[in-house]
DNA sequence: TAGATTGTTAATCGATTAACAATC
DNA sequence: TAGATTGTTAATCGATTAACAATC
């Protein structure tokens, strides 16, 4: 497979989401053109994008969005199953476990962990929250293929590291660090406040703007 | 001011972060080339970025953290004040609620709405949850630069569309879908099922490697 | 067959990196 | 002054857009 560029696959959930919609809505078949239009992207760059792939159409007639919201959901993976944990049974990790639309996509939180004994024993939608002592005796134990790291980041560094030492390969990372675990690991990171930061920024030039 | 990239803004906030530590350990300088080694981007993207919007270096010197730290925060708005709400009380709401780095930043959560009627009157660290029926009568006695959607995608676009209306211009965005807004109105998007499906792809990928 | 739309090549545009003169 | 490192120009690289032949 060539090597595919990040941008393309940052955009690949994006056209994942809008051939949901048209599927659910009953909408059988979708050109570059008309998609285009509702996703505000060039035809000629979702053609592009798309071929990286495979060509999943069809002259003349376009697309089969059942068929195409299918291809691209196994390029990314979502036609496995994947197990998650969640570190760190804050607000911000229950509500990661509350989200039922994850469990449609193959992934599934079997457990959470935090270290403050008042909310050990609960139960959330991701199952019973258990003592943080007990993480690394679970992760043996259990195939989990996802660790979400939703607690502060001078924990989330080093309990990473200790993960990455028991054979953990994959982590979702909501700490405001980077983990710096080096290579054979892979991470994904959500930077909350960085997002706000890019929010903040475009207020500040509008209203620089205006005066 | 010259058009900024958006690929530049995308940077500022982790140097912002990196500055930040830096400067928390004490360290009163720092050359681009080892916040290069330490970030891994390269000395000339620092340098080329940094100067989008002015000089903040010193020849044969490097720059100095403090003053870098507090430019970057300038540029990235966070001189000013927001008042923020949240609209969907949630854990996602309240994790943001919690969230307490952002006071510092000038950031302060005001209140929290939610049609729950079990929750309206609890106590959060970003206020009292009010009834969403009382949203539009808050957003027009008080001042409020963003609103924070964390509710199902259905009823936050209608109710960012009515907010629009009202004369909300910011909105930070966790719904899984584009508020489809226009113009005359700024988003910053947090699609957590997107940021969880470039991990799938990740993972995906690397077993196909191995196998 | 005629019309439509893909797949793909070529052209353009923009972003990143390299290089070095300016200067602290 | 010599050494270091920025600010900035030029070169490279990659991504996006345009164009069109292939073909359904």
């Amino acid at each position: 497979m060539e090597k595919i560029s990040k941008a393309v696959i940052e955009r690949l959930p994006r056209y994942y989401r809008y051939l949901d919609e048209l599927r659910s809505k009953g909408v059988s078949r979708v050109s570059s053109k008309e998609l285009s239009a509702m996703m505000h992207v060039t035809a000629s760059q979702i053609r592009q994008d798309l071929n990286n792939f495979g060509g999943f159409g069809q002259q003349g007639y376009g697309y089969k969005v059942e068929y195409l919201y299918d291809e691209i959901g196994k390029i990314l993976g979502l036609d496995k199953k994947y197990r998650m944990v969640i570190v760190g049974a804050g607000n911000l990790g229950r509500a990661i476990a509350n989200y039922g639309n994850f469990k449609n996509r193959g992934i599934e939180v079997i457990s959470l962990f935090d270290q403050n004994k008042e909310i050990i024993g609960m139960e959330t939608a991701g199952g019973k929250i258990r003592d943080i002592s007990e993480l690394f005796d679970f992760i043996k134990e259990n195939k989990v293929e996802i660790v979400a790291l939703t607690l502060p980041k001078e924990p989330a560094k080093k309990i990473a590291k200790q993960l990455k030492e028991h054979g953990v390969k994959a982590f979702w990372n909501f700490a405001h660090t980077d983990l710096g675990l080096g290579d054979g690991v892979l991470v994904e990171n959500v930077h909350l406040s960085e997002s706000l930061m890019k929010l903040t920024y475009k207020i500040s030039k509008s209203q620089n703007k205006e005066s």
